[in-house]
DNA sequence: ATGACTAGGTGTCCTAGA
């Protein structure tokens, strides 16, 4: 089964992209970021039409995160992160988990954090502590599990096309990076890195700058897999060529592919 | 050195993105 995440930068400017990616690759399962919509205005009539079937998790203007499954309702466990003691209530919806033949799926839209330092930074970092207190209660429960997003996160020099471009960048502070070391220090794999150890694969091209063209781009769209899916790892891409189309979003799709069923 | 693009909301500019 392929497992695949999108930001897609507006469902409503997206959507006849996001349809032709869907029927053209055809994932089990799709998680999408930056829906940019509130629950009312969410196509989910368009995508049962294709055989697809939703659960959403929107907010006017900003972020918003859903899970598609093909031929079957994806089954809520999880909406929003919870909170840590000390942590105000999220007003963001950046969280949505659900179950979908038999594996966990944990998609994700994690803070951007820019300008850093500042307030923003500070949340991005609240947000990456919630997130592995939740995902270590997903590990605790030893099953299929795999937690995919927009991490926001440059892992590493060999994840851009310029260190020095981004050097003041949220994306590639230390404490953005160690916090994501951390994710992957408790035993998760990040796929697209396991089966591309150089480096050099880009999952997020800019508008600006021409970045598309001249493919200066970073990798900040992960895979992670517990080790009951780790085990069962074919193969894992990026769908570079939609960020070449017409009116695409400024990130391509990214995919594990799993066997089994 | 600077700005450059895109989407959304309610706008003729602003915020946010990364």
């Amino acid at each position: 089964m392929r497992i695949a995440t999108f930001n897609i930068n507006g469902i409503k400017a997206r959507l006849p992209r996001l349809l032709e990616w869907l029927e053209e690759t055809r994932p089990a399962v799709a998680c999408l970021q930056e829906i940019k919509s509130q629950d009312e205005g969410f196509p989910a009539e368009a995508f049962e039409k294709i055989g697809y079937h939703a659960i959403w998790h929107g907010q006017k203007s900003f972020n918003g995160v859903a899970i598609l499954a093909d031929g079957v309702k994806p089954e809520e466990t999880q909406r929003g992160l919870p909170l840590l003691p000390g942590d105000e209530e999220d007003p963001q919806s950046r969280y949505l988990e659900a179950e979908v033949n038999g594996v966990r799926i944990a998609c994700l839209y994690l803070p951007n954090g820019n300008p850093q330092p500042g307030p923003k930074f500070d949340y991005k970092l609240a947000w990456m502590r919630r997130l592995q207190a939740r995902m270590r209660e997903l590990w605790q429960l030893e099953r299929p599990t795999i937690v995919l997003g927009d991490f926001n996160v440059i892992p590493e020099a060999k994840d851009t096309f310029s260190v020095r471009a981004m050097a003041d960048d949220a994306l590639t502070q230390p404490e953005s990076r160690d916090a994501y070391r951390r994710l992957l220090g408790d035993g998760w794999t990040d796929a697209l890195d396991t089966l591309n150890p150089r480096g050099g694969v880009w999952t997020y091209w800019d508008y600006q700058r021409g970045a598309w063209q001249r493919d200066h781009g970073f990798r900040i769209d992960h895979c992670l897999l517990s080790p009951e899916l780790a085990d069962r790892l074919v193969s894992a891409g990026v769908d570079k060529e939609y960020r070449g189309r017409e009116k695409a979003s400024d990130h391509a799709p990214v995919w594990v592919e799993i066997t089994g069923t």
